[in-house]
DNA sequence: GTCTATAGCTAGATAGAC
DNA sequence: GTCTATCTAGCTATAGAC
């Protein structure tokens, strides 16, 4: 694991989450990758040890973010409609800055093998996370008395699927956007007389 | 086109929409098709012509359908928040009685080859009619003067991913389903005081 | 660190017996 | 309508020259 070879292994992690995105983790070969990078496939085993490692660096890396990101919000003060607020911000955050990278994470995780079960685990303490400030909030009264399934998957469907289009927007002001999906999401599209 | 192999060809399909689903059309090979179906490889060729005109059909079918719905809901008097109810049961009736098929139409229409282009124009004409819909009323003054697009797309993303956890809910009531959805998607999760 | 060459395997699809 | 056998092409990954 020599520092000197991180670099341009960074570089054929970022490529192929890029190829990843567009055509899915099965789809592209390493021939793809390589023509990418402008070198031949038998190339990237000099930085990359499988097709494998780079699928599971690219989402175990987001996965972790993504767990350490929800703890730090658990630890606040914060009412749970803010910390839902704190959530929206981190899925923009997190997707804004690895649009590429999502799509593997939502789409190609069947794909892991030796890592599979662990990225499962992350996965569902991550819902379990979610699920727990939705009841809270609830308990709370700041929360309305609906399915908590269905409160837990219209919001969680829409933060990731972010990566779908974050992209299509140009100059993207991620405090902008976190501000507007959260109004979108916590107080529905519904005009109210004022 | 004998009508008396469309029942095989039928279930050959079905089959393959559920293995899509579980790992991509990429990842399927005729030969795992063959194994869930009971047969060999070979054989799945006198019913069916190759693989890509099984995701052709799994995927134009459910486009089109979709195309025809929202053009029903165009049609009616409705206000745009009925519409939009409207289209919430569309999604949860075509998504409740094809889960599979939604995974490819979703996630491996880039796979698509001669097909490409039409799913391309369906998919646009359907975001531009629901994009119209939340126009008109922003207009009308029933819907919040707040970003469309992300509106569109964060009640859009909640639909396009109901195939991933309806079918977790055991018996499915898809006119409750509908209800909570639309409740959640127009009006928030936030607690309003009576 | 990149290349050519290739091993070893599996893919989609076809031919033809039954 | 299903089978066995097989074709051609493409896959991941390795060996070894430079």
């Amino acid at each position: 694991m020599k520092l000197k070879n991180e670099t341009r292994k960074d570089e054929i992690i970022k490529t192929a989450a890029k190829l990843f995105k567009e055509k899915g983790y099965s789809a592209v070969t390493m021939r793809d990758l390589a023509t990418e990078m402008g070198m031949k496939a038998a190339s990237l085993y000099n930085h990359i040890n499988s097709k494998q490692q780079i699928l599971k660096e690219i989402i175990i890396s987001l996965a972790e973010e993504f767990t350490t990101g929800l703890q730090e919000i658990q630890k606040s003060n914060k009412s749970n409609i803010e910390k839902l607020r704190d959530i929206v911000k981190l899925h923009v955050n997190i997707t804004s800055h690895n649009t590429y990278g999502m799509a593997s994470l939502n789409n190609d995780w069947m794909h892991l093998e030796e890592k599979l079960e662990y990225y499962l685990q992350l996965r569902s303490n991550y819902e379990d996370e979610f699920r727990n400030i939705i009841q809270q909030g609830i308990k709370k009264e700041e929360i309305i008395n609906e399915n908590i399934e269905v409160m837990l998957f219209s919001i969680l469907s829409t933060l990731r699927s972010l990566y779908l289009w974050i992209p299509k927007k140009e100059d993207l002001n991620t405090e902008e956007l976190s501000q507007q999906l959260s109004e979108v999401l916590i107080n529905g599209i519904n005009k109210k007389i004022d």
